[in-house]
DNA sequence: TCGGGCTCCGGGTGG
DNA sequence: CGGAGCCCGA
């Protein structure tokens, strides 16, 4: 899309020159409630970015006066960088984030007066079931009565529905909701204590402060003359109360979204947010944009023609002044393997036949489960891949470990992460002795370190153990007056120096030891680069802000030269030339799970019209009679969305000519004739490897380089290894044989 | 206290 | 089939 404006250039002029009429009268309509319904691909973060930049350019808001939410990180930073362009250093002050950031930056500000101090940390779900499992032990109730994840998720929903433990005490109807309600009520004040928000609270502590305080309410109703909201669609009752309390004195809220991109409400999104928005604000304007600027004709049409099924959703269909282009391709294959085979010499074809590079490319499925053929057949045609989702960077065990240090470091309270560094390495500190200095702290109203400390107060602890502690304790008081002293980044790597963790994984000498180093490491490398980025200034406990608030969907970037690989959630506001969806079998997708429940399958037909609308230029969907699921081979029928295309946008191929592929674990494949034309990576540094390259490790092998990311010394490499699979190696560590 | 073996169960997951 | 979590023995 292009996106120049000259900067001299009045604020009429790009709204006749960079937009549609629809886009423009959107921009200009600056007063009152704004409901903007904008179909895929129809220009949404354009509208957005361009509202904003109006506001500030006409002189209608100062920048500290625009409060601008959006879902993920990765549309906020677009967001931001997109103003930027058109009005240069006018952002300063303004607060545009994701509902979690903007609010967790809103709680460290006025926290206090609901108990909270500055430097909370936020728990994600583990850390949730973490402090759930000690809260029910405190009750006496074992997991196998009330699971966890069970309590947990009542527990999310009940705080979605701003319902507080009394609610859900007196709502109660059986002894579950009791003990539900009770758990709820000791979770809550446990992360009181703990000085901890999940990540609900971050979004219904804010309410309580508005609520209970008005003259704080008023500040931030005065101070936000104009409030803007992406994938409105997708919020839940806590965000929609939040933005009622905040718009209620100037009430100029703009909210963009398409009912029909609603894929969260499994999540406790509440589609009838958007649906009824108009009901809230009834002096509201409503805009449509319904021109697609991304897929063809004939993409749309069958997108389309699946939707218009629901029966929730406002009636609309987007058009497009693109070419009609070419059918989508049905494909009937025989078997989950032979799909993953056909998916990938289709795609090897287009890749030959055309301009277009594998970033160009997606395989969309519904399950993670779903990747594994296809990332085989991807690695035996040599094609390079990356895999978005699946167990994330920053939930991976050694990683929390590392962090766990960080956390206790900075809240000397939470317990949570005292557990998991106490005992990581393995320094013979158990359960029962760590539940002591807990119950002691407790009881004594210190935080850990300060119980540590006074050790020998504690009773029962035998003097081998009480010495251990008190190492452990040394070294927790070390680094935390070092905290002042060091930046994040000097920090964490002396203190991984000094407790040894790599060491440790060096001694255990296999590959996924090997491979939990080079996590460790770039883990240290995303500390050094989040201190070059933010400065001298930025804390120990903005790192961690950062990072609790961070996924890996933020990191992706389009420069990486390789096919991708997700989910159809993970593919939201993403687009793709060719997009295959694989998998289109009735109780897949749609999953068995939301056959029985309409609203759960007009959220699948979601997702599939979701998944078809990120293909710019080609769409190929596949369904396979026989699926390998558990174990079994199960066998299949096509997909209801399948039946629900319009045949005239359709080309049905079938494929069901014997064909055999060895089921193996993993194809060891010697790419030295390669099939492939070389991945020529053009944005690449002068580094001695280069993207293509066949290198040797002396853990995980043979395998060849599949992407760099330039940083100079601290470049680091993506190799796709033959045997050990796809590896991120950090350069100075990297020491690899170049074959 | 820790690790190995066994059982159980199966969905997507922004922040 | 494979991963996660639990239990039990060393």
């Amino acid at each position: 899309m292009s996106n120049r404006v000259s900067k001299n250039a009045s604020s009429e002029d790009w709204l006749v020159t960079d937009l549609n009429s629809e886009q423009s009268a959107a921009v200009s309509c600056t007063e009152g409630p704004v409901l903007i319904l904008a179909g895929a691909g129809s220009g949404k973060t354009r509208v957005l970015t361009y509202r904003i930049a109006y506001l500030l350019q006409n002189g209608l808001a100062e920048a500290s006066e625009i409060l601008a939410m959006t879902f993920t990180n990765k549309a906020a930073g677009e967001m931001r960088e997109r103003v930027a362009k058109l009005v240069p250093n006018r952002m300063s002050g303004m607060w545009i984030g994701t509902f979690h950031s903007l609010f967790a930056r809103l709680m460290r500000r006025e926290g206090e007066r609901l108990g909270y101090s500055s430097n909370f940390t936020i728990y994600d779900e583990s850390d949730q079931i973490a402090l759930l499992k000690k809260v029910l032990s405190d009750m006496h109730l074992s997991v196998q009565d009330f699971p966890p994840k069970m309590v947990s998720f009542r527990i999310s929903a009940a705080k979605n529905r701003l319902l507080l433990p009394d609610h859900l005490l007196e709502e109660a109807e059986n002894q579950l909701d009791t003990v539900v309600a009770n758990v709820y009520r000791n979770y809550q004040n446990r992360l009181l204590e703990l000085n901890a928000m999940d990540f609900d609270d971050l979004l219904i502590k804010p309410i309580e402060l508005l609520q209970r305080f008005p003259l704080v309410a008023g500040y931030y109703q005065d101070k936000f003359r104009y409030i803007l909201v992406d994938e409105y669609q997708d919020t839940n009752h806590a965000q929609y109360i939040l933005l009622k309390i905040l718009a209620a004195k100037h009430r100029n809220i703009a909210v963009v979204g398409d009912d029909d991109q609603s894929i969260y409400r499994w999540r406790g999104a509440d589609i009838r947010n958007i649906l009824d928005f108009e009901k809230d604000y009834p002096e509201c304007k409503k805009f449509r944009l319904e021109q697609n600027y991304r897929s063809t004709r004939k993409i749309l049409a069958a997108a389309h023609s699946v939707v218009k099924n629901n029966r929730q959703r406002h009636p609309k269909e987007l058009w497009t002044d693109k070419p009609e282009g070419e059918n989508v391709v049905l494909l009937e294959v025989e078997s989950d393997l032979t799909e993953a085979h056909h998916v990938v010499a289709r795609l090897i074809r287009e890749f030959k036949g055309g301009q277009r590079n594998f970033y160009d490319f997606a395989v969309l499925y519904r399950t993670n489960a779903q990747s594994r053929v296809i990332e085989e057949a991807l690695r035996r045609e040599n094609v390079p891949y990356i895999i978005v989702g699946g167990v994330k960077f920053y939930e991976r065990k050694e990683v929390k470990d590392v962090l766990a240090y960080l956390r206790f470091l900075s809240n000397q309270t939470d317990a949570i992460s005292f557990r998991r560094a106490i005992n990581y390495p393995a320094r013979g500190i158990g359960d029962a002795t760590a539940d002591k200095i807990e119950d002691f702290a407790r009881l004594q109203k210190l935080t850990l370190v300060e119980a540590m400390k006074r050790v020998q107060e504690i009773g029962s602890i035998q003097i081998r153990t009480r010495e251990k502690i008190e190492s452990f304790s040394k070294l927790v008081q070390k680094y935390a007056s070092l905290k002042s002293e060091l930046s994040p980044a000097e920090l964490a790597a002396a203190l991984v120096d000094e407790v040894g963790i790599l060491r440790y994984l060096k001694e255990e000498g296999t590959i996924e030891a090997a491979n939990r180093m080079e996590n460790v490491r770039e883990l240290l490398l995303a500390i050094a680069e989040f201190s070059s980025q933010n400065g001298r200034s930025a804390t120990l406990d903005d790192y961690l802000q950062q990072v609790a608030l961070t996924t890996d969907l933020d990191t992706l970037t389009d420069r990486t030269n390789a096919v991708t690989l997700m989910t159809l959630h993970s593919a939201k506001g993403l687009e793709f030339s060719v997009v295959f969806i694989v998998g289109l079998e009735e109780g897949l997708f749609p999953l068995s799970r939301s056959i029985q429940d309409p609203p759960a399958l007009e959220e699948e037909r979601r997702l599939f019209y979701v998944g078809a609308t990120r293909a710019k230029e080609k769409l190929y969907l596949s369904w396979s009679r026989y699926r390998r699921r558990y174990g079994e081979n199960l066998h299949s029928m096509p997909s209801r969305f399948i039946k629900e295309l319009d045949p005239t946008t359709t080309d049905a191929e079938s494929t069901l000519r014997p064909f055999r592929i060895e089921r193996r674990r993993s194809a060891y494949h010697d790419s030295v004739d390669s099939p492939m034309p070389n991945y020529e990576d053009q944005t690449q540094e002068n580094l001695e490897y280069r993207v293509g390259m066949r290198v040797a490790h002396e853990v995980f092998g043979k395998g060849t380089i599949v992407k760099i990311d330039p940083g100079g010394e601290h470049a680091k490499l993506l190799v796709m290894f033959d045997t050990a699979g796809k590896r991120r190696l950090v350069l100075p560590y990297a020491k690899l044989e170049i074959l």
